[in-house]
DNA sequence: CGCTATCTTGAATCCCTTCAAGTCGCGTGG
DNA sequence: CCACGCGACTTGAAGGGATTCAAGATAGCG
């Protein structure tokens, strides 16, 4: 980590200050919320909140990844979304979580009680415009990820996911083009809705391809963008949100 | 049809009123929208916008269904969502459309222009509150797509879709236990990430496995529902929110 | 009545999965 | 320091479910 949370600085040093729900509220709104909120860490690999569970908190990620989750009976998973710091965990007008939360690396939220939080989601119009923004862009970014599931092939998925993770990676500086691969091969494959052996195939393919270059199984570098967007399947300028 | 929809009957009539964006608001804020809608008729099969339009209007489905979808360079189509009455078009805070919006059967729209809808969703909180729940219910909808898509087999997408249609099945009687399916085989399969054969052959087998009665192509029922579940894949009180 | 779009069914193919056998990398402890 | 063990990953071979290509059936409509 080059950056460093400290719980003890106020809302003004947060990280995600101007991304998450509270990016619009000004320094009297910003004092209501530091009332309410409170800190907590969870561990990577641990479950934030499991499906069917009562959300007793609402939260936004500080810092981490989180990863939103559905596993059928027989123990098929599927990745439903990737949470990254800024994105909130909860919703309101609604007491239990339809997903569950997973911890992908350690994870720092910012929690509010429920209670307290909806009423006051009801009265600081800056809180709820956020939300919603934030919520059509969460569904702009999972029906995109429709598109992938239901009609890409491995190839096409793998190198979306790839552009994906480059494009949102806020690493301050892109050290020599190296970019950090957040998931295992088969948090990946949860997520692209393939086997982790295929993904470990098609990342081969492509590292012989010259479009990828690996260090080591967790930092890679893209050696050829454009090859890299054209295996994508998608046009020119339509890019994925998320 | 069963009800006809006349556009000279106020709100007070309109078959949406207590599910649509205008669900909470009071008679004083149905005056200010009454006074800015205007209804538009679309034929089935019409495109009502396409991807990259400029999004002039904000509009509430009130009769028929459309479809939200994307097509890939090459042709290959994922359906992203089904639009029923009373879900809207469009979105606060963006000026284009990301996905392609099709007419299934005739619609009618309710519209409003978008700038000054835009200040009305600031102004009346019982509006941008409705919206923010359909926005949520909409994308816990797309998630639970999301699994269906990158998890599923054929005869599981297939119970799924036809439960969700069974479940959302407006009909005021359901005659007989019968339903109307909206969609071609070529459309269900580009909303499952399927082809159309394998629709057909799967409803085939469904029906000789005696889950599902066809009466002719566009009219079934559910002649087994303890086995339709079943054959969905999820567990016993999981469902879909579509 | 016959045309055409929609749908069904069959056969061959293919891409991804499944099953299986290694390899790699890293922390632990002798 | 290195052997050991274990989890993560890679690679191979076989199998299967969905697609593709193709032909025919059905139903709606002029």
């Amino acid at each position: 980590m080059t950056f460093v949370f400290n719980e003890r600085d106020g809302c003004g040093k947060c990280p995600i200050r101007h991304r998450a729900i509270c990016a619009r509220c000004d320094a009297d709104e910003l004092v209501r919320l530091e009332g309410l909120k409170s800190y907590k860490t969870i561990e990577a690999g641990q479950t934030i909140i499991w499906r069917g569970d009562d959300l007793s908190h609402f939260s936004s990620l500080v810092s981490g990844i989180a990863s939103l989750s559905r596993t059928l009976e027989d123990g098929r998973t599927q990745m439903v979304g990737l949470l990254l710091p800024s994105d909130f965990i909860g919703r309101p007008g609604r007491d239990v979580v339809e997903f569950d939360v997973t911890a992908v690396t350690d994870v720092t939220l910012c929690r509010f009680d429920r209670k307290p939080f909806e009423q006051l989601v009801d009265e600081i119009p800056h809180v709820s415009q956020r939300m919603m923004e934030m919520a059509l862009d969460e569904l702009d970014a999972a029906r995109d990820w429709m598109v992938l599931l239901g009609r890409k092939t491995a190839r096409e998925k793998i190198a979306t996911f790839l552009e994906m993770i480059v494009r949102r990676d806020q690493t301050p500086v892109h050290s020599g083009g190296q970019h950090v691969l957040p998931l295992t091969r088969e948090e990946i494959a949860n997520f692209l809705g393939l086997t982790l052996e295929t993904v470990s195939r098609q990342l081969s393919v492509m590292k012989k391809d010259g479009i990828v270059a690996f260090s080591d199984r967790r930092h890679f570098a893209i050696t050829d963008l454009e090859a890299l967007h054209a295996a994508t399947g998608d046009d020119a300028d339509g890019g994925m949100i998320i």
